[in-house]
DNA sequence: AGGAATAGCCC
DNA sequence: GTACGGGCTATTCCTA
């Protein structure tokens, strides 16, 4: 394999800030650290993975492309009209400073909050969503912005391409040790343009998923027994959270706590703080905070984990995970509190996010050297769904054995459970 | 021409 | 007063 893969991949692993040219001092180096058995098992067999891939590309309908094309364009058009109309002027919608001056100044709709340093207020949709009542204009700025963003940034571009579609797959650009996706990046279609992904003739695109892959192994790896009980049998885990956290029982849990619940799990992978939980749930600081300490108290093990991890990468300036993969976090003792807080939340998710990095990888390889004929194509890489195209009278039997494969290729105490969808375009999965 | 700022899509 | 982890891309606007 060319030696200079081998030394990014090398260098990625070992330090990426401080790389070294000297490339007879890597192996050495890569054993020194602990991230042979990586670089060996997982990145190294997982080259020639990506670039089959790569090379496979995946098969897009460049008429239905067409079709929504148009739809989109008829959309702006007609919104665009009602905008400038609204506005009393025409103006470049794009434009953050100019519409900014058309809703605050010229229109004199009240912004929530202060503004930004350029002086103006922001115009996010977040922000948008919060003045819906204030003016007619809202909606329909909401409105253009998410039809300007699907087609200029996903169909527009997917129509220059050809009728089958390559992506490059980025081994070295994660911090955690993801893949990434570029040009186009295929790892991040919304599902209003997934329909225009198909199967070829004869094969049907299967997506297989690893079913709330990050919140088993934060089971795991904080060993809290009432999630490792929820995960062994196979409860919601949400609805456990909710039921928890709210003192209620798990038949009682409305749809409205559960969702709640949902938010507080993800965040609790993300080391959110109550502000944040306060903004995305409707709750008043107060009873997020409270909801947060309610979190850790159910769930012990949970909290003393994060705050080992977070010791741990104070005292060696690096987090790492199972399998020995690091990431290096010198801000982690800055005395800028925000510097420091930030390598903290990086620190409490790195081991998560980047275990699950490493077993969808160790079950793309063994997947590829399973299937060396053309019945079974592994097309995308999609962080913990790994998407096929499968020959038509094979589905049943290969999807039976790549599940297996998925759910046993990494040895871990919560099981690891696999969810497959089977149709001929990927909206449909 | 290139980069910062802003915005928004995904897991 | 405020801070949710990891990515990529498009557009505008300013600087060199």
């Amino acid at each position: 394999m060319n030696q200079e893969i081998k030394n990014k991949i090398a260098n990625w692993l070992l330090n990426p800030d401080n790389p070294i040219d000297n490339k007879e001092e890597l192996p050495n180096k890569l054993k020194k650290e602990g991230l042979e058995n990586i670089f060996n098992e997982i990145e190294l067999p997982l080259v020639d993975v990506l670039r089959s891939m790569e090379e496979l590309g995946i098969k897009i309908n460049k008429n239905e492309v067409k079709k929504l094309l148009t739809k989109y364009n008829k959309e702006l058009k007609v919104l665009e009209k009602k905008i400038y109309k609204e506005a009393g002027e025409e103006f470049n919608i794009n434009s953050p400073q100019q519409l900014s001056k058309i809703l605050f100044e010229k229109l004199d709709i009240e912004p929530r909050g202060r503004a930004t340093k350029s002086g103006l207020h922001s115009t996010r949709a977040e922000k948008l969503q919060e003045l819906k009542e204030e003016h007619s204009i809202i909606n329909l700025i909401i409105k253009y912005r998410e039809s300007f963003k699907i087609k200029s940034t996903y169909l527009e571009p997917l129509f220059k391409l050809g009728d089958r579609v390559h992506t490059t797959f980025l081994q070295t650009s994660t911090a955690t040790g993801r893949l990434s996706s570029q040009n186009p990046n295929l790892q991040n279609i919304p599902s209003v343009v997934k329909k225009v992904f198909i199967a070829s003739s004869g094969y049907e695109l299967v997506s297989l998923d690893y079913s709330q892959i990050e919140l088993r192994i934060l089971a795991g790896l904080s060993n809290d027994p009432k999630m490792l009980k929820a995960f062994k049998a196979d409860q919601d885990i949400h609805r456990l959270t909710a039921s928890q956290v709210f003192d209620i029982p798990l038949d009682k849990v409305t749809s409205e706590e559960r969702n709640m619940a949902k938010t507080l799990n993800f965040g609790i992978v993300y080391g959110m703080g109550a502000v944040a939980f306060a903004r995305s749930s409707g709750l008043s600081r107060k009873e997020a905070r409270h909801f947060i300490e309610e979190y850790f108290s159910d769930f012990k093990k949970i909290k003393k984990w994060q705050e080992e991890v977070k010791e741990r990468a104070r005292k060696n300036g690096y987090v790492e995970n199972l399998n020995g993969r690091k990431r290096w976090l010198p801000a982690i003792t800055s005395t800028n509190k925000f510097l420091s807080s930030e390598a903290e939340r990086a620190a409490i998710n790195m081991p998560i996010q980047s275990l699950a990095a490493d077993i969808i990888k160790l079950a793309m390889i063994k997947v590829h050297q399973q299937y060396k004929n053309d019945d079974v194509r592994l097309l995308l890489s999609i962080h913990d769904e790994l998407l096929f195209e499968i020959k038509s009278d094979k589905v049943n039997s290969v999807v039976k054995k790549i599940t297996q494969i998925m759910e046993s290729v990494y040895n871990f105490p919560v099981h690891l459970k696999v969810d497959v969808s089977v149709g001929k375009n990927w909206a449909d999965l």
